[in-house]
DNA sequence: CAAAAAACAGGTACTAATACCTAACAATCC
DNA sequence: GGATTGTTAGGTATTAGTACCTGTTTTTTG
């Protein structure tokens, strides 16, 4: 007898990459591909009705996004392992997902080969990068000498998170320690942590660099 | 007798976002998939063997973009109508789409009636945008184009153009009077007048006001 | 429970930005 | 020719941001 049967699902919210997804399994005969949902709680409860072992997500959905999706998927499936899809291979991305529990980190771009691979890789229950993003954290690690201490070291808190939107939603350091019932000093010191942590020299870089990095819409 | 066939070329460099589009048309009597390019080089040769009335194309591809792509189409093979394809809805992306000679505007999450009607209306020479898209476009026009006298007392000089550029790059007052050989007062006083026209408090207003109204690109 | 991380807050010093002025000079337009 | 606009530059004052410290308290997590 063979090996069982792996199930997939997806969850993006592009329907078209969806159907093209999905195609990716017609020839595998060890794949299925199961179920597909268009946002964070639709996927949710895909996956308590099918039970796969192994869930895509992309990171950007409307409405509950990729990063919350798989701490909850984590969290209430463990026998999914999830497996992040992403248009940008961005650093904070990548930690921020690890850090949610992913196995496994894929750019959309990713050939067919990369998706079987990632999907075998974790399924044995080992981790998957995509190569763009080995790359990016050898680039990282190069940077700046030791390995995934220095990715951790640039993930924003929540608190933090919050501060680099108000910042760049164009209030002061004042107004954000008013709307928060903080002591400015409390602000300059997230502040300061932030550009540190962005590399950001002044407001400008950091509102550019906070717009990049998907932690605000303009 | 029936209405010809439409041809169709799609240019992207995601694989499974290519595979997802060709399916669209499987069951589509009058439209015929018939190529596809992973890059703007690519797309123009394919163009060239199997003119198609109707080429997709992405705005982010590596080597040539998809707007010089669009541009070099539009002149080379004016028989191929050029509908945009991108991830992002950007008043900045369109308005360059546009300007280069494609005539619909389509975001990655279009469904597939989206991608059907962008094809017939453009191929019965009118334009189409998606829904999200057009939204943009009104609210851009009510943002800014309500009063004429509005409009010209916002509007920027040249070189405040230039330096909303270099401030929102993140450079300093100083490095900018350094880079234009200017005295620090100068700059400071166009950054002045920037800000009072941009009605923005702070730098942080400033960069987000000017990649709003497309004086500065992320 | 103990360790680690996050949030909070203050010190000190310096630099940059903001606000509101004036004014010379050149180019452009009617 | 005269008016307008853009570019340049300076004066003066205040506020905000930047950089690098030190801590305490609270929350999270192993």
């Amino acid at each position: 007898m063979g090996k069982p049967t792996i199930h997939i699902v997806l969850g993006d919210d592009h329907e078209i990459f969806r159907n093209g997804f999905k195609t990716l399994f017609d020839d595998q005969p060890g794949i299925r591909f199961v179920g597909e949902a268009a946002n964070g709680d639709e996927l949710l409860r895909v996956i308590a009705k099918l039970k796969p072992e192994i869930v895509f997500t992309d990171i950007k959905m409307p409405g509950m996004n990729g990063v919350e999706t798989t701490r909850l998927i984590r969290k209430r499936y463990p026998f999914a392992e999830v497996i992040a899809l992403s248009t940008f291979n961005d650093a904070h991305f990548l930690m921020d997902m690890l850090d949610a529990g992913a196995k496994g980190y894929l750019l959309k771009d990713a050939s067919k080969r990369e998706v079987l691979e990632a999907i075998h890789a974790v399924h044995a229950q080992t981790h998957y990068y995509c190569k763009a993003t080995r790359e990016k954290m050898t680039e990282l690690r190069t940077a700046s000498g030791d390995s995934l201490a220095e990715l951790k070291r640039i993930a924003f808190s929540g608190r933090e998170k919050e501060i680099i939107g108000l910042i760049c939603g164009g209030m002061s350091t004042m107004d954000i320690a008013k709307k928060l019932f903080l002591s400015k000093r409390t602000v300059d010191g997230h502040r300061d942590r932030i550009m540190r942590k962005a590399s950001a020299p002044n407001i400008a870089s950091l509102v550019t660099f906070a717009i990049r990095h998907g932690l605000f819409e303009v």
